[in-house]
DNA sequence: CTCATTTTTGCATACGTATCCAAAAATGAA
DNA sequence: TTCATTTTTGGATACGTATGCAAAAATGAG
């Protein structure tokens, strides 16, 4: 049963409440303008016009007289991880606590990045947080000469041109060596791929602190922070002679693959035979099935304080570049021996 | 080391490059309005001025007067299941591909879902994708009136007034009953909250194709799709003397939670003393520690509907409301007897 | 009641773009 | 070359709102 009235395409403007109230169109728009100069007689009935004619302001066009769109632009990767939609749902909430909207946008790799970055400049978007990408040096070039307010998370620019957010990955690397050293005898890591910043800090910080205390030889094998990469990782890394008993992996998503192949592959029982250790602290690490120990990235202080430099440079005009690297924390849990 | 210049709140607009090109800016204008009427000629002159102004039009002052913003509203409940959230990257990766952006909204609960609406039309966005949460009878009201498209995705209108593609719980629900009848003897429910409408739909065809077959003691405990409250529901059915040896759960997630408890907590065999049913068919369902049989939502056919739906009532003008059905797949794996 | 002060009001304009329309330029056929 | 036809062009206006400004109304002190 379609009820729909046919289009009309007709909206109902603040014309046409100020004409049905009897004031002039000046103020309906101070009536939903908080602060602005109205006497509650006036704007009862305007509330009351605009009421009977479902009328609301029309935000497109208020932004553009106030060359504020209230919208905050964030760039994701296409990679589902749950990290990062943990990492989302809390932006988009906080935004919205702000009064601020959310523009999403996706990026399939990093040559793309440029043309959705245009795209939301266009939008005129008030701010921009791009997470797990890396940007062109025009892109740069073209957000500051824009005046768009950009905060990278879990990304640095080259040369620290741009505000950004992001955990301390080399660090983390290393806590996660230091658990390990002394209680095992051979050493594997599981990377993400080639490019990846996050991935290259992780483990130049893991397999570091394995050369200052003399071990050299550390294994590695690359996947792309799925599961299932995870699992094809840990199970060329397993089948070798001299298989390691202590694997790191750049990501929990490849740790959680890593064990299973360990466990219902080659029958191996966690920690005895082999420690994992992943990096994130997502929910499923703390899953009874696996227990992952872990490098914890603070989700909530790092999304803080993306959000608070954010607004700083929106809404105070404050436009010094920071970069804020966060520490990370050592979880735990019951796949490494200790 | 800041070298952003000071903010000066100056954009510069189609004006400018008319002015730099020699030209008016009715033809700035045309040279980014793809088939409209301007020479090669003039076409090159305002690129190259666009190019040195770094000039890109502004999407808010061109939807003001087109009308159509380009933009579709994602209104997302809170609770971040691994389906939502594969759900969502579907769903933006394919509205950019339309050439259109995600405005995403995130509610905490129904009652706020009103407000969210009515920012989402304020931004005049060309159409609204509502997952799982139900409109209030104003809302209909207003999105019907206002011409916005709207389209539920796994919730359905009271009396079908709005358009919407759901997965048909119900008949999932008898699947997994059919499954798992005759090889078990005493039967249990995880539901969800006791408002959704999923959860009543797929808990209901279980219990009634249980009933149909002469089976009327189908226990029941409820939680709020997490993990963790699915271990919660299944230590308490499993804590019973009349402990049940088959558990159908309204979700994957709760699933994942109820197996691990069952084997983790009570040392069961899954699925020789105890056999679990999820529904969804997430991507963890098929990891090799839970090998989880499962009710399977057809996502990519649920996303494509809704958006060929959608984009025809946008394009089309259409407003034929429809209201699409789809039947589920049972995924069998290691989780149950067979 | 008067006059100074504050508050409210409407008018006019600006925001940046798209598009209608009429004029100008280009094109082509004869 | 001429004139009819097509293509391109710029001027003017509209989209829906916010706001500066000056006029009008309300308020308050004396």
């Amino acid at each position: 049963m379609s009820n729909k009235s046919r289009k009309n395409n007709y909206r109902v403007s603040s014309v046409d409440v100020a004409r049905l109230a009897g004031v002039s169109q000046s103020a309906v728009s101070r009536c939903f303008t908080k602060g602005a100069s109205i006497s509650e007689k006036s704007k009862q009935k305007v509330l009351k016009a605009a009421r009977e004619l479902n009328y609301s302001p029309n935000i497109i066009a208020r932004s553009l007289v106030k060359k504020a769109t209230n919208i905050i632009g964030i760039v994701l990767t296409r990679y589902k991880s749950p990290f990062y939609s943990r990492v989302l749902g809390q932006f988009t909430r906080k935004i919205q606590a702000k009064g601020y909207n959310t523009l999403l946008m996706d990026i399939g790799n990093d040559e793309t990045v440029d043309a959705v970055l245009s795209t939301a400049r266009q939008y005129q978007v008030d701010g921009l947080i791009i997470t797990s990408a890396t940007l062109s040096s025009a892109m740069v070039e073209g957000c500051l000469t824009s005046q768009t307010p950009v905060i990278l998370f879990n990304r640095y620019a080259m040369y620290n041109e741009v505000s950004a957010v992001y955990c301390d990955g080399m660090d983390g690397g290393r806590k996660a060596a230091d658990q390990m050293i002394g209680r095992h005898n051979r050493f594997a890591c599981i990377k993400g791929e080639e490019g990846s910043s996050t991935s290259r800090d992780r483990s130049q910080g893991f397999i570091q602190r394995l050369e200052e205390n003399g071990i050299s030889d550390c294994l590695y094998e690359r996947g792309n922070y799925s599961y299932e990469s995870g699992s094809a990782a840990a199970d060329k890394l397993l089948s070798r002679k001299d298989r390691p008993d202590a694997i790191f992996c750049v990501s929990d998503l490849m740790a959680l693959g890593a064990m299973d192949v360990a466990r219902y592959k080659y029958g191996l029982e966690i920690p005895k035979d082999l420690s994992i250790m992943g990096f994130d602290n997502i929910n499923m690490a703390s899953w009874s099935a696996y227990n992952l120990s872990t490098v914890k990235q603070p989700v909530t202080k790092m999304v803080d304080s993306t959000l608070s430099q954010l607004f700083n440079e929106i809404e105070n005009n404050e436009d010094h570049t920071i970069v804020r690297k966060i520490k990370t924390e050592l979880v735990l849990r019951k796949s490494t021996r200790n």
